[in-house]
DNA sequence: GCAGGTTCTCTAGCGTTGCTAGGATCGCCA
DNA sequence: TGGCGATCCTAGCAACGCTAGAGAACCTGC
Protein backbone atom coordinates (compact mmCIF):
# COMPACT_ATOMS: atom_id res chain seq x y z
CA UNK A 1 0.00 0.00 0.00
CA UNK A 2 2.88 2.48 1.41
CA UNK A 3 4.73 1.96 -2.41
CA UNK A 4 1.45 3.00 -4.10
CA UNK A 5 0.88 5.47 -2.48
CA UNK A 6 4.82 6.71 -2.88
CA UNK A 7 4.36 6.19 -6.33
CA UNK A 8 1.10 8.24 -6.25
CA UNK A 9 2.79 11.13 -4.61
CA UNK A 10 5.78 11.17 -6.85
CA UNK A 11 3.22 11.55 -9.77
CA UNK A 12 1.76 14.12 -8.36
CA UNK A 13 4.86 16.02 -7.72
CA UNK A 14 5.81 15.58 -11.35
CA UNK A 15 2.66 16.97 -12.48
CA UNK A 16 2.88 19.83 -10.67
CA UNK A 17 6.45 20.38 -11.86
CA UNK A 18 5.35 19.74 -15.17
CA UNK A 19 2.39 22.72 -14.51
CA UNK A 20 5.19 25.50 -13.02
CA UNK A 21 7.56 24.74 -15.41
CA UNK A 22 5.35 25.58 -18.96
CA UNK A 23 4.44 28.56 -15.98
CA UNK A 24 7.78 29.77 -16.48
CA UNK A 25 8.76 29.19 -19.87
CA UNK A 26 5.52 30.89 -20.72
CA UNK A 27 6.23 34.06 -18.49
CA UNK A 28 9.66 34.43 -19.24
CA UNK A 29 10.07 33.64 -23.14
CA UNK A 30 6.70 33.61 -24.53
CA UNK A 31 4.27 31.66 -26.45
CA UNK A 32 7.06 30.25 -28.86
CA UNK A 33 8.91 28.64 -26.20
CA UNK A 34 5.97 26.65 -24.67
CA UNK A 35 6.81 23.54 -26.79
CA UNK A 36 6.01 20.16 -25.89
CA UNK A 37 9.88 19.32 -26.21
CA UNK A 38 11.32 22.43 -24.33
CA UNK A 39 8.99 21.40 -21.77
CA UNK A 40 10.04 17.80 -21.64
CA UNK A 41 13.62 19.14 -21.21
CA UNK A 42 12.89 21.30 -18.36
CA UNK A 43 11.41 18.59 -16.71
CA UNK A 44 14.26 16.28 -17.28
CA UNK A 45 11.82 13.68 -18.86
CA UNK A 46 11.04 12.52 -22.30
CA UNK A 47 7.85 13.84 -24.51
CA UNK A 48 5.83 11.30 -24.39
CA UNK A 49 5.59 11.35 -20.36
CA UNK A 50 3.78 14.79 -20.61
CA UNK A 51 1.09 12.43 -21.91
CA UNK A 52 0.76 10.07 -19.67
CA UNK A 53 -0.15 13.34 -17.11
CA UNK A 54 -2.41 14.95 -19.87
CA UNK A 55 -4.27 14.89 -22.98
CA UNK A 56 -2.41 17.05 -25.16
CA UNK A 57 -0.65 20.43 -24.63
CA UNK A 58 -3.83 22.48 -24.21
CA UNK A 59 -4.82 20.66 -21.08
CA UNK A 60 -1.37 21.46 -19.95
CA UNK A 61 -2.14 25.34 -21.06
CA UNK A 62 -5.34 24.44 -18.84
CA UNK A 63 -3.58 23.92 -15.12
CA UNK A 64 -0.95 26.88 -16.08
CA UNK A 65 -4.43 28.98 -16.24
CA UNK A 66 -6.16 27.62 -13.52
CA UNK A 67 -2.94 27.87 -11.28
CA UNK A 68 -3.15 31.55 -12.42
CA UNK A 69 -6.45 32.11 -11.04
CA UNK A 70 -5.63 30.81 -7.62
CA UNK A 71 -2.81 33.98 -7.88
CA UNK A 72 -5.54 36.28 -8.91
CA UNK A 73 -8.28 35.64 -6.77
CA UNK A 74 -5.92 36.20 -3.53
CA UNK A 75 -4.32 39.34 -5.35
CA UNK A 76 -8.12 40.95 -5.98
CA UNK A 77 -9.06 39.77 -2.30
CA UNK A 78 -6.21 41.54 -0.54
CA UNK A 79 -6.94 44.80 -2.68
CA UNK A 80 -10.51 44.71 -1.80
CA UNK A 81 -10.05 43.88 2.05
CA UNK A 82 -7.15 46.87 2.43
CA UNK A 83 -9.77 49.31 0.47
CA UNK A 84 -12.42 50.97 2.67
CA UNK A 85 -15.21 53.27 0.76
CA UNK A 86 -17.10 51.33 -1.69
CA UNK A 87 -15.72 53.72 -4.44
CA UNK A 88 -12.28 52.95 -3.60
CA UNK A 89 -12.60 49.17 -2.97
CA UNK A 90 -14.10 49.02 -6.39
CA UNK A 91 -11.06 50.83 -7.68
CA UNK A 92 -8.61 49.12 -5.35
CA UNK A 93 -9.92 45.94 -7.41
CA UNK A 94 -10.04 46.89 -10.66
CA UNK A 95 -6.37 48.60 -10.38
CA UNK A 96 -5.20 45.07 -9.05
CA UNK A 97 -6.99 43.20 -11.92
CA UNK A 98 -4.98 45.01 -14.47
CA UNK A 99 -1.79 45.28 -12.75
CA UNK A 100 -1.99 41.57 -12.54
CA UNK A 101 -2.35 41.50 -16.33
CA UNK A 102 0.35 43.48 -16.79
CA UNK A 103 2.81 42.19 -14.72
CA UNK A 104 1.71 38.35 -16.05
CA UNK A 105 0.48 39.27 -19.50
CA UNK A 106 1.02 35.74 -21.57
CA UNK A 107 -0.32 34.25 -18.31
CA UNK A 108 -3.40 36.59 -18.06
CA UNK A 109 -3.75 35.15 -22.06
CA UNK A 110 -3.76 31.88 -20.95
CA UNK A 111 -6.59 32.20 -18.74
CA UNK A 112 -8.68 35.07 -20.19
CA UNK A 113 -7.46 34.83 -24.52
CA UNK A 114 -6.79 31.33 -25.61
CA UNK A 115 -9.31 29.08 -26.02
CA UNK A 116 -9.06 26.74 -23.41
CA UNK A 117 -11.26 23.95 -22.05
CA UNK A 118 -12.53 25.22 -18.38
CA UNK A 119 -16.21 25.06 -17.27
CA UNK A 120 -16.45 28.99 -16.93
CA UNK A 121 -19.99 29.74 -15.02
CA UNK A 122 -20.76 26.41 -14.45
CA UNK A 123 -21.58 23.89 -11.56
CA UNK A 124 -17.97 22.97 -12.11
CA UNK A 125 -16.38 25.75 -12.25
CA UNK A 126 -12.43 25.64 -10.51
CA UNK A 127 -12.97 27.13 -6.89
CA UNK A 128 -10.46 29.79 -7.97
CA UNK A 129 -11.68 31.02 -10.65
CA UNK A 130 -15.09 31.31 -8.80
CA UNK A 131 -12.99 32.80 -6.22
CA UNK A 132 -11.54 35.34 -8.53
CA UNK A 133 -15.09 36.38 -10.16
CA UNK A 134 -16.78 36.99 -6.47
CA UNK A 135 -14.13 39.24 -5.72
CA UNK A 136 -15.10 41.62 -8.50
CA UNK A 137 -19.02 41.00 -7.99
CA UNK A 138 -18.67 42.13 -4.33
CA UNK A 139 -17.10 45.19 -5.16
CA UNK A 140 -19.27 45.89 -7.60
CA UNK A 141 -22.10 45.19 -5.53
CA UNK A 142 -22.83 48.42 -3.45
CA UNK A 143 -23.20 50.07 -7.23
CA UNK A 144 -26.27 47.58 -8.03
CA UNK A 145 -29.27 49.75 -9.25
CA UNK A 146 -32.47 48.32 -11.22
CA UNK A 147 -30.37 45.46 -12.51
CA UNK A 148 -28.59 42.00 -12.03
CA UNK A 149 -25.07 42.12 -9.88
CA UNK A 150 -24.27 39.17 -11.96
CA UNK A 151 -24.92 41.24 -15.10
CA UNK A 152 -23.28 44.27 -13.97
CA UNK A 153 -20.27 42.52 -12.79
CA UNK A 154 -20.18 40.92 -16.32
CA UNK A 155 -20.48 43.85 -17.79
CA UNK A 156 -17.38 45.50 -16.02
CA UNK A 157 -15.39 42.94 -16.40
CA UNK A 158 -15.56 42.54 -20.04
CA UNK A 159 -14.92 46.19 -20.42
CA UNK A 160 -12.00 45.63 -17.68
CA UNK A 161 -10.93 43.02 -20.08
CA UNK A 162 -11.41 44.57 -23.20
CA UNK A 163 -9.43 47.83 -22.36
CA UNK A 164 -5.97 45.40 -21.20
CA UNK A 165 -6.56 42.93 -24.14
CA UNK A 166 -7.06 46.24 -27.12
CA UNK A 167 -4.15 47.68 -25.12
CA UNK A 168 -1.31 44.60 -25.13
CA UNK A 169 -2.27 43.99 -28.61
CA UNK A 170 -1.55 47.72 -29.63
CA UNK A 171 -4.98 48.57 -31.00
CA UNK A 172 -5.20 51.23 -27.70
CA UNK A 173 -2.51 53.92 -27.71
CA UNK A 174 -0.65 52.41 -24.50
CA UNK A 175 -0.75 55.63 -22.63
CA UNK A 176 -4.04 57.29 -21.47
CA UNK A 177 -4.48 53.96 -19.84
CA UNK A 178 -5.15 55.54 -16.18
CA UNK A 179 -7.55 57.76 -17.93
CA UNK A 180 -9.84 54.95 -19.43
CA UNK A 181 -9.82 53.24 -16.47
CA UNK A 182 -11.06 56.20 -14.30
CA UNK A 183 -13.33 56.95 -17.07
CA UNK A 184 -14.77 53.21 -16.17
CA UNK A 185 -14.98 53.90 -12.68
CA UNK A 186 -16.67 56.64 -13.22
CA UNK A 187 -19.47 55.27 -15.42
CA UNK A 188 -19.98 52.19 -13.12
CA UNK A 189 -19.13 53.48 -9.41
CA UNK A 190 -22.51 55.70 -8.55
CA UNK B 1 4.98 49.54 -71.46
CA UNK B 2 1.46 47.86 -71.88
CA UNK B 3 2.70 44.36 -71.37
CA UNK B 4 4.25 45.39 -68.10
CA UNK B 5 0.96 47.16 -66.94
CA UNK B 6 -1.01 43.72 -67.69
CA UNK B 7 1.28 41.70 -65.64
CA UNK B 8 0.69 44.42 -63.18
CA UNK B 9 -2.88 43.95 -63.24
CA UNK B 10 -2.70 40.60 -62.66
CA UNK B 11 -0.55 40.25 -60.17
CA UNK B 12 -2.72 42.96 -58.19
CA UNK B 13 -5.88 40.29 -59.56
CA UNK B 14 -4.12 37.96 -57.98
CA UNK B 15 -3.12 39.44 -54.83
CA UNK B 16 -7.04 39.75 -54.24
CA UNK B 17 -7.76 36.55 -54.95
CA UNK B 18 -5.44 35.21 -52.46
CA UNK B 19 -6.94 37.66 -49.93
CA UNK B 20 -10.39 36.55 -50.82
CA UNK B 21 -9.36 33.04 -50.60
CA UNK B 22 -8.00 33.14 -47.31
CA UNK B 23 -10.74 34.64 -45.82
CA UNK B 24 -13.12 32.34 -47.55
CA UNK B 25 -11.00 29.44 -45.97
CA UNK B 26 -11.14 31.11 -42.33
CA UNK B 27 -14.59 31.88 -42.30
CA UNK B 28 -16.16 28.79 -43.60
CA UNK B 29 -13.80 26.09 -41.94
CA UNK B 30 -11.88 28.21 -39.20
CA UNK B 31 -8.38 29.05 -38.33
CA UNK B 32 -6.31 25.38 -38.61
CA UNK B 33 -8.03 25.32 -42.37
CA UNK B 34 -5.64 28.34 -43.05
CA UNK B 35 -2.69 26.75 -44.18
CA UNK B 36 -0.29 28.00 -46.60
CA UNK B 37 -0.85 24.67 -48.71
CA UNK B 38 -4.86 25.00 -48.56
CA UNK B 39 -4.25 28.63 -49.89
CA UNK B 40 -2.08 27.63 -52.50
CA UNK B 41 -4.37 24.82 -53.27
CA UNK B 42 -7.99 27.09 -53.61
CA UNK B 43 -5.56 29.88 -55.88
CA UNK B 44 -4.23 27.17 -58.06
CA UNK B 45 -0.83 28.18 -57.59
CA UNK B 46 2.24 26.95 -55.48
CA UNK B 47 3.26 27.67 -52.04
CA UNK B 48 6.05 30.21 -52.82
CA UNK B 49 3.80 32.66 -54.82
CA UNK B 50 2.15 33.59 -51.66
CA UNK B 51 5.27 34.68 -50.75
CA UNK B 52 6.47 36.71 -53.56
CA UNK B 53 3.19 38.53 -52.69
CA UNK B 54 3.27 38.45 -49.24
CA UNK B 55 5.76 38.06 -46.39
CA UNK B 56 4.49 35.43 -44.42
CA UNK B 57 1.43 34.00 -43.70
CA UNK B 58 0.76 36.71 -40.51
CA UNK B 59 1.00 39.56 -43.57
CA UNK B 60 -2.02 37.37 -45.59
CA UNK B 61 -3.83 37.52 -42.34
CA UNK B 62 -3.11 41.26 -41.96
CA UNK B 63 -4.94 41.95 -45.39
CA UNK B 64 -7.45 39.45 -44.50
CA UNK B 65 -8.43 41.65 -41.19
CA UNK B 66 -7.96 45.16 -43.10
CA UNK B 67 -10.77 43.36 -45.84
CA UNK B 68 -12.87 43.01 -42.34
CA UNK B 69 -12.59 46.37 -41.31
CA UNK B 70 -13.81 48.14 -44.60
CA UNK B 71 -17.07 45.87 -44.19
CA UNK B 72 -17.43 46.47 -40.36
CA UNK B 73 -17.07 50.40 -41.15
CA UNK B 74 -19.77 50.86 -44.06
CA UNK B 75 -22.13 48.65 -41.60
CA UNK B 76 -21.63 50.95 -38.85
CA UNK B 77 -22.01 53.93 -40.81
CA UNK B 78 -25.48 52.49 -42.09
CA UNK B 79 -26.81 51.86 -38.76
CA UNK B 80 -25.95 55.04 -37.40
CA UNK B 81 -27.30 56.89 -39.92
CA UNK B 82 -30.75 55.00 -40.04
CA UNK B 83 -30.98 55.66 -36.38
CA UNK B 84 -32.40 58.96 -35.58
CA UNK B 85 -31.90 60.23 -31.73
CA UNK B 86 -28.56 59.87 -30.12
CA UNK B 87 -29.23 56.98 -27.94
CA UNK B 88 -31.32 55.14 -30.17
CA UNK B 89 -27.91 55.58 -32.90
CA UNK B 90 -25.49 54.44 -30.28
CA UNK B 91 -27.23 51.39 -29.29
CA UNK B 92 -27.76 50.96 -33.03
CA UNK B 93 -24.20 51.31 -33.95
CA UNK B 94 -23.76 48.59 -30.97
CA UNK B 95 -25.76 46.14 -32.23
CA UNK B 96 -24.08 46.17 -35.60
CA UNK B 97 -21.00 45.95 -33.95
CA UNK B 98 -22.00 43.32 -32.03
CA UNK B 99 -23.79 41.57 -34.73
CA UNK B 100 -20.91 41.68 -37.27
CA UNK B 101 -18.62 40.01 -34.78
CA UNK B 102 -21.35 37.19 -34.47
CA UNK B 103 -21.89 36.50 -38.25
CA UNK B 104 -17.92 36.78 -39.16
CA UNK B 105 -16.44 35.41 -35.68
CA UNK B 106 -13.51 34.23 -36.59
CA UNK B 107 -12.91 36.92 -39.05
CA UNK B 108 -13.36 39.54 -36.13
CA UNK B 109 -10.86 37.36 -34.48
CA UNK B 110 -8.43 37.90 -36.91
CA UNK B 111 -9.68 41.64 -36.59
CA UNK B 112 -9.08 42.33 -33.10
CA UNK B 113 -8.11 39.55 -30.73
CA UNK B 114 -4.69 37.99 -33.33
CA UNK B 115 -1.92 39.86 -32.98
CA UNK B 116 -1.85 41.20 -36.21
CA UNK B 117 1.18 43.65 -37.31
CA UNK B 118 -1.32 47.18 -38.33
CA UNK B 119 -0.57 50.08 -37.35
CA UNK B 120 -4.06 50.65 -35.09
CA UNK B 121 -4.32 55.11 -34.16
CA UNK B 122 -1.45 55.55 -35.93
CA UNK B 123 -1.13 58.38 -38.33
CA UNK B 124 -0.67 55.38 -40.95
CA UNK B 125 -3.56 53.66 -39.90
CA UNK B 126 -5.53 52.29 -42.98
CA UNK B 127 -8.94 54.10 -43.87
CA UNK B 128 -11.52 51.38 -42.85
CA UNK B 129 -10.09 50.70 -39.80
CA UNK B 130 -9.63 54.68 -38.66
CA UNK B 131 -13.46 54.51 -40.94
CA UNK B 132 -14.78 51.88 -38.46
CA UNK B 133 -13.67 53.96 -35.26
CA UNK B 134 -15.00 56.83 -36.03
CA UNK B 135 -18.27 55.26 -36.63
CA UNK B 136 -18.33 54.59 -32.94
CA UNK B 137 -17.25 57.96 -31.95
CA UNK B 138 -19.64 59.42 -34.09
CA UNK B 139 -22.31 57.48 -32.42
CA UNK B 140 -20.63 58.39 -28.58
CA UNK B 141 -20.33 61.82 -28.60
CA UNK B 142 -23.24 63.28 -27.97
CA UNK B 143 -22.72 61.60 -24.60
CA UNK B 144 -19.37 63.53 -23.74
CA UNK B 145 -18.90 64.57 -20.60
CA UNK B 146 -16.16 66.37 -18.81
CA UNK B 147 -13.93 63.66 -20.57
CA UNK B 148 -12.33 63.35 -23.76
CA UNK B 149 -14.04 61.90 -26.84
CA UNK B 150 -11.31 59.81 -27.39
CA UNK B 151 -11.12 58.53 -24.06
CA UNK B 152 -14.61 57.48 -24.12
CA UNK B 153 -14.65 56.11 -27.46
CA UNK B 154 -12.10 54.09 -26.66
CA UNK B 155 -12.95 52.42 -23.41
CA UNK B 156 -16.83 51.91 -24.69
CA UNK B 157 -15.32 50.02 -27.33
CA UNK B 158 -13.02 47.98 -25.10
CA UNK B 159 -16.14 47.24 -22.75
CA UNK B 160 -18.17 46.19 -26.08
CA UNK B 161 -15.33 43.86 -27.60
CA UNK B 162 -14.52 42.54 -23.74
CA UNK B 163 -18.28 41.15 -23.83
CA UNK B 164 -18.07 39.86 -27.25
CA UNK B 165 -15.05 38.01 -27.13
CA UNK B 166 -15.59 36.12 -23.70
CA UNK B 167 -18.78 35.42 -24.66
CA UNK B 168 -17.32 33.78 -27.54
CA UNK B 169 -14.66 31.74 -25.71
CA UNK B 170 -17.40 30.61 -23.17
CA UNK B 171 -16.12 32.81 -20.50
CA UNK B 172 -19.36 34.61 -19.96
CA UNK B 173 -22.92 33.01 -20.15
CA UNK B 174 -24.05 33.02 -24.11
CA UNK B 175 -27.48 34.41 -22.73
CA UNK B 176 -28.40 37.39 -21.05
CA UNK B 177 -26.30 39.12 -24.10
CA UNK B 178 -28.59 41.47 -24.52
CA UNK B 179 -29.04 42.38 -21.14
CA UNK B 180 -25.11 42.87 -21.02
CA UNK B 181 -25.64 45.34 -23.80
CA UNK B 182 -28.21 46.82 -22.54
CA UNK B 183 -26.50 47.89 -18.91
CA UNK B 184 -23.72 48.75 -21.41
CA UNK B 185 -25.58 51.10 -22.44
CA UNK B 186 -27.04 52.51 -19.95
CA UNK B 187 -23.78 53.61 -18.31
CA UNK B 188 -22.46 55.43 -21.33
CA UNK B 189 -25.73 57.00 -23.08
CA UNK B 190 -26.45 59.31 -20.71
C1' DG C 1 17.93 -14.64 -3.78
C1' DC C 2 15.90 -15.04 -7.94
C1' DA C 3 12.64 -15.52 -11.90
C1' DG C 4 8.09 -13.45 -13.59
C1' DG C 5 5.31 -9.92 -14.58
C1' DT C 6 3.88 -5.28 -14.30
C1' DT C 7 4.78 -0.64 -14.61
C1' DC C 8 7.16 2.92 -16.39
C1' DT C 9 10.10 5.60 -19.76
C1' DC C 10 12.77 6.35 -23.81
C1' DT C 11 13.98 6.12 -28.77
C1' DA C 12 12.34 6.72 -33.07
C1' DG C 13 9.20 8.21 -36.21
C1' DC C 14 4.60 9.94 -38.37
C1' DG C 15 2.11 13.59 -40.43
C1' DT C 16 1.76 18.52 -40.64
C1' DT C 17 3.21 23.22 -40.22
C1' DG C 18 5.55 27.82 -42.28
C1' DC C 19 9.00 28.89 -45.26
C1' DT C 20 12.95 28.73 -48.91
C1' DA C 21 16.69 27.33 -52.21
C1' DG C 22 17.49 25.88 -57.00
C1' DG C 23 16.42 24.44 -61.18
C1' DA C 24 13.17 24.36 -64.98
C1' DT C 25 9.99 26.62 -67.92
C1' DC C 26 7.70 30.23 -69.97
C1' DG C 27 7.26 34.51 -72.54
C1' DC C 28 9.05 38.89 -74.20
C1' DC C 29 12.48 41.37 -77.01
C1' DA C 30 15.84 42.19 -80.52
C1' DT D 1 14.70 32.76 -84.15
C1' DG D 2 17.95 32.83 -80.49
C1' DG D 3 18.96 34.74 -76.04
C1' DC D 4 17.61 36.55 -71.75
C1' DG D 5 14.60 37.78 -67.67
C1' DA D 6 10.94 37.01 -65.18
C1' DT D 7 8.07 33.55 -63.23
C1' DC D 8 6.85 29.41 -61.10
C1' DC D 9 7.25 24.66 -59.27
C1' DT D 10 9.55 20.67 -57.15
C1' DA D 11 11.78 19.30 -53.33
C1' DG D 12 13.26 19.79 -48.93
C1' DC D 13 14.40 21.95 -44.10
C1' DA D 14 13.55 22.50 -39.32
C1' DA D 15 10.17 22.44 -35.90
C1' DC D 16 5.63 21.25 -34.26
C1' DG D 17 2.17 17.95 -31.48
C1' DC D 18 1.64 13.39 -30.70
C1' DT D 19 2.25 8.05 -30.55
C1' DA D 20 3.77 3.13 -31.25
C1' DG D 21 6.77 -0.21 -29.63
C1' DA D 22 11.06 -1.59 -27.62
C1' DG D 23 13.58 -1.63 -23.49
C1' DA D 24 14.69 -0.88 -18.59
C1' DA D 25 13.41 -0.65 -13.94
C1' DC D 26 10.93 -2.21 -10.25
C1' DC D 27 7.88 -4.84 -7.14
C1' DT D 28 6.01 -9.43 -6.03
C1' DG D 29 5.81 -14.27 -4.89
C1' DC D 30 8.27 -18.52 -4.58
Amino acid sequence: MSIQARRKRERAERERLIVTAARDLLESEGWDAVTTRRLADRIEYSQPVLYSHFKGKSAIMAAVATAGFADLATELRAARIAAGEPRQALAAVAAAYAGFAERHPTLYEAMFTQPVDLPFGRPDTPPALRQAYEELREGLRPFTREDNVETLTETFWSALHGLLVLRRSGRLPHDDHERRLALLLDRFAT
